[in-house]
RNA sequence: GCCGCCUUCGUCUAGUGGUUAGGACGCUGGGUUUUCAUCCCAGUAAUCACGGGUUCGACUCCCGUAGGCGGUACCA
């Protein structure tokens, strides 16, 4: 059988991260078996559609490198892909069950007739004992259940009703959503069986919880995927932290790439427990993969990012001082701007320091930058003004980072003589004369 | 209320009856480093929700309880 996977988004506004670490295993398994990822909008719900939405999710996934097989902008021979497209379908498969009897006209709506005795059982593909995780059997009364609508007095079904029969028609094989519909159960399996159809295979994930434990969602503190993109997180680390929120890595892997978690992946590897978003971890996991990325990939990263920067196309230098000091491709400005513009000096900064004459002290400075001979070599450099501390009895410390200060205005950057190397000389020594005039 | 899912360090997790309950993030301390960071080393932290069984032996199996979350919508 072939396997094709959904992700069936409603487009209620900005995908949030839940959707994409769905899309994330829809996406994987397909992958796995050679199968087909399919896209799906559900917009049934007309008063909470946000026109928007629909466009954002395809950037999400596009952002993230899920290619979609299928999907409404793509097309597909099993389209519309979108719900609000095919709402003669559904009408179609309602009146057939209007017709067998196992459904009804109520106020307007059609209402699915539930057969409340014995029970629903059905496996699932996550979860189970310890020891297997070979998936686990559930089995629900059908006495919880009620009839349910079908097809909304506006025209629009539900998305009890539209997911079976969209599921159905457009061959989905495997059913992986969020574990929230495990109650509705017997509502899907019902419909599949009054239609003669043979469901498909169900992976019911655990939920993705907020701060309160509470499943995500925007209330919640869920950000939108793409704001953690404008937050400056690469896609390749907030994939691989995806993959270990409810999942992980058989071989106890902790950083791994997509191809490699496509080879490996498998449903008997999910942990059914609620999982919370950290994103402190996700901070370290994002430098992680900025430290180990090539320095031209890096700089091409920074480019793409810093799309308003005045001097993007001169970072090339800078990207090895800064890439272990970055955890965030946002983090780049902060710490580099003062190679950009002129310093906002500070008296706080300076005196910080134990130096007791700030103003002679840089004044020395300039007199020894001035004598030194062009090209600064880096191990001069530091002879020179190691014997200037001892001359005005200050530690090796204090002096280079008041060097720092003059040059930057700040105690934290990136290595002093790179940083000056990159600046230039001639502006080195005209910021170090404003830091003296400064401290005047 | 009823039904369902879940319950291992603060967080993400490993764990297939016998382990000093392992790893990662975080945090703390130390080393390298002219700042910061990186890197390295060490440490911290889980009476495995609780109570009963079963067993020579239970985090692992069974029963129960509690708690959390989810569902109980013409939301998805």
């Amino acid at each position: 059988m072939d396997i094709r996977t959904r992700i069936a988004p409603s487009p209620t506004g900005s995908p949030h991260i839940g959707t994409a670490w769905q899309a994330l295993f829809d996406f994987v398994f397909a992958r796995k078996n050679n199968g087909k990822f399919i896209l799906r909008l559900e917009d049934t719900d007309k008063v909470r559609f946000v026109p928007e939405s629909a466009k954002q999710i395809d950037e999400t996934l596009e952002w993230l490198g899920f290619e979609v097989d299928e999907s409404p902008s793509k097309g597909g021979n099993f389209g519309p892909y979108i719900q609000s497209e095919r709402l003669d379908v559904y009408r179609k498969y309602a009146d057939e069950l209007l017709e067998k009897g196992l459904a009804y006209n109520d106020e307007g709506a059609v209402k699915f007739k539930m057969n409340k005795e014995g029970s629903t059982a059905y496996h699932d593909l996550v979860g189970g004992e310890q020891s297997s995780r070979g998936g686990k059997d559930i089995s629900i009364e059908n006495s919880t259940q009620d009839d349910f609508v079908m097809i909304k007095s506006d025209g629009f079904p539900t998305y009890n009703f539209a997911n079976v029969i969209d599921d159905h028609l457009m061959e989905i094989s495997h059913v992986i959503r969020g574990n929230e519909y495990i109650s509705s159960m017997p509502k899907y399996i019902q419909l599949y069986k009054s239609f003669g159809w043979t469901p498909p295979q169900f992976a019911h994930l655990p939920l993705l919880v907020g701060s309160d434990r509470a499943k995500l969602s925007k209330r919640h503190g869920a950000k939108g995927a793409l704001e953690y993109k404008r937050d400056g997180f690469l896609k390749e680390a907030i994939i691989n932290f995806l993959a270990l929120l409810g999942w992980s890595h058989p071989q106890g892997k902790e950083i791994f790439s997509l191809e490699d978690m496509i080879k490996v992946f498998d449903f008997k590897n999910f942990n059914p427990a609620s999982a919370y978003f950290d994103e402190t971890k996700l901070e370290w996991m994002n430098g992680e993969y900025i430290r180990r990325m090539p320095d031209e990939e890096l700089t091409k990263r920074l480019q793409d990012y810093l799309v308003d920067h005045p001097a993007k196309e001169k970072i090339a230098p800078i990207v090895p001082l800064i890439k272990e000091r970055i955890k965030k491709l946002s983090d780049f400005i902060p710490l580099t701007d003062f190679l950009f513009e002129k310093p906002e000096y500070d008296m706080e900064v300076f005196n910080k320091l134990k130096i007791r004459d700030i103003k002679s002290a840089v004044g020395k400075i300039l007199e020894k930058v001035k004598q030194l001979k062009s090209p600064w070599d880096a191990k001069e450099f530091e002879g020179t003004f190691k014997e200037l501390a001892t001359e005005l009895k200050i530690s090796n410390l204090d002096m280079f980072q008041l060097i720092r200060a003059a040059v930057s205005g700040q105690l934290v950057t990136p290595p002093l003589f790179e940083s000056i190397q990159i600046l230039g000389e001639e502006e080195t020594k005209n910021r170090i004369k404003e830091a003296q005039e400064f401290a005047s």
